[in-house]
DNA sequence: TGACGAACCATATATTCCCATGATATTACT
DNA sequence: AGTAATATCATGGGAATATATGGTTCGTCA
């Protein structure tokens, strides 16, 4: 079940091209899209992203809902209003200027397994955020007892 | 499944044309009707759109309440009482005046997916909406333990 | 006959595909 | 084990194609 596991630093070309993880490709392969569905973090200064799969799932969820209630419309439009990035033939997708601009990636991207999905990062950034995740996981070690 | 997903920016020429997503084309061509049902969204400062196989689907749940009853009546002609924007043979529509004055939109439209259905809007309307969800999600998201 | 909308045509732009190269890892062989 | 042969993957550039976009013409209806 868990898909994406590992850390990958890959380069990005100045048309915005960027090698997606080879071990990571089958599970974002299917017939009807082969790709990643990603958007800026809500919570991080990187991307999201995850197969389409994933979307399928949240909308046998929603289907269940109102369409027509406010929440709903939130949260249809955060999950899906992201961007498409299909697979080149080689297994690459475009990261557009934006999500590259919003996530401060530049000459490099970093991809970080979260098991069911996974986020890119600028190499920089990533450290800071590894910093904090490790305070604060030292201040829930002594904490615990 | 999910016919609409992702996020696509074009121009509105002054006749009031803008191209459809190529990738969305597929799900609103059909041999009765090819194009894209609209109208001013109920909640929001922008275009509600979908395609007509999704007005069967609110007819079979609208066909399990009782037809008479004021509210049933209120659904019925909001729902289908919208705009129909047939295409064009480069697969654009035409935003009337009326929808776009409605919505805000002027030089630039931003096709939003929301899985079944997809909205318009004017960019800069949907910045502060995006603002307006995220901050929605973020709470959801913390709420939950 | 003039305004309007619909079809048609032309071009610019963006995207996708295709091929070439280099690097790295893996396997085979002596 | 050491070295050669092979396969996989990342990367880069250019050509071909699809798409978006803008303009013009034609017909219709008021």
């Amino acid at each position: 079940m868990s898909d994406f596991i590992g850390r990958y630093l890959n380069k990005v070309d100045k048309k915005g091209r960027v090698s997606v993880p080879a071990s990571w490709r089958s599970s974002l392969i299917s017939k009807e899209f082969s790709g990643i569905i990603a958007q800026s973090s809500l919570s991080e200064k990187s991307i999201d992203a995850y197969p389409r799969e994933y979307l399928e799932l949240l909308q046998n969820k929603l289907d269940s809902n109102d369409p027509l209630l406010e929440e709903n419309e939130y949260e249809s439009t955060v999950l899906f209003g992201g961007s498409v990035l299909p697979f080149d033939s080689e297994g690459r997708v475009i990261l557009s200027n934006s999500l590259r601009a919003e996530s401060y990636i530049e000459a490099e991207a970093l991809f970080v397994g979260m098991g069911r999905r996974f986020r890119i990062w600028s190499p920089k950034t990533f450290d800071e955020y590894l910093a904090r995740a490790k305070l604060y996981m030292d201040k829930r070690r002594k904490n615990k007892s």
